[in-house]
DNA sequence: AGCAGATACTTGCGCACTCAAACACATCGC
DNA sequence: GCGATGTGTTTGAGTGCGCAAGTATCTGCT
């Protein structure tokens, strides 16, 4: 009874999610991007150096490494994104977010935050903390 | 400063159902049926006469009507469900689940509910019960 | 009756992603 | 120093999906 009631649970998650990836993706593709593309500047812009290597990107966007290579080859293409060698490991080549590509990700970040505020505002002050605080002890 | 923690939240959330996403897919996948697969194959299993319009299930489960097409093909190959003729409307296909698709259902919702657990497993039932009250506030 | 939309699919095309294999380089052991 | 093993990245092949267009059917209006 209780998995079944959990298995309930995952179900609503997993709804929830398919919801917030349809309310995300016309606002982000405004300013050209995909919302995967938005949470790959975004990890780019909250590293102090803005650029990281593939591997790393991959993992925390949840992509494989592969799935990096063909993500970035047309942002790098748009210039948003530049490669770059590192110097210590020649197996490595860094992305790096170029300032135009820093121009967009705010520009995006604005209407990220809209469509976040329209999706979780329904929520109150205290709900929103609680649900973070579930989500952070779920990852 | 508001927009900022609640653009925090909802990348918190989407990181949450990427792990998911690949927490069910290796169990399910035992059963030979994909986490789609197994999201369509419940809500059948839901109906009362285990039958619905290709239209309505692909609204349940989040895809398109082309989605659904390409999705149910498979399925009908290997028997988890049939194509049935709707007599009022001859433009619909139903599609039904079949006996052998339920025996998998049931097969694949025993680890389902596992993995369900073991993710959700970590919450407190207070915990779990908010979860449930605020996901369904956002839906 | 008959035509003008709306609705339920299906199909062509393209994109995004994965896995497996290939390749380049690093590092550890001897 | 040099092979064995591990790591970072790219590429080939295949899958899963959406969008737009096409087909078939229904419904409402006249």
């Amino acid at each position: 009874m209780q998995n079944l009631a959990v298995g309930e649970l995952l179900v609503r998650l997993i709804n929830l999610n398919t919801n917030i990836h349809k309310s995300l993706s016309g606002p982000l593709s405004c300013h050209g991007i995909s919302v995967a593309e938005y949470f790959v500047l975004r990890q780019l812009n909250l590293t102090s150096d803005k650029k990281m290597r593939r591997i790393d990107l991959a993992n925390e966007v949840g992509l494989s490494a592969s799935g990096i290579t063909r993500m970035l080859a047309p942002m790098e293409k748009t210039g948003l994104v530049s490669k770059e060698e590192a110097q210590r490991d020649a197996r490595v080549s860094l992305v790096a977010l170029t300032s135009a590509g820093e121009r967009i990700f705010n520009d995006a970040h604005v209407s990220f935050a809209q469509a976040a505020n329209n999706i979780l505002g329904a929520l109150s002050a205290g709900e929103q903390a609680s649900l973070d605080k579930i989500a952070s002890k779920l990852l």
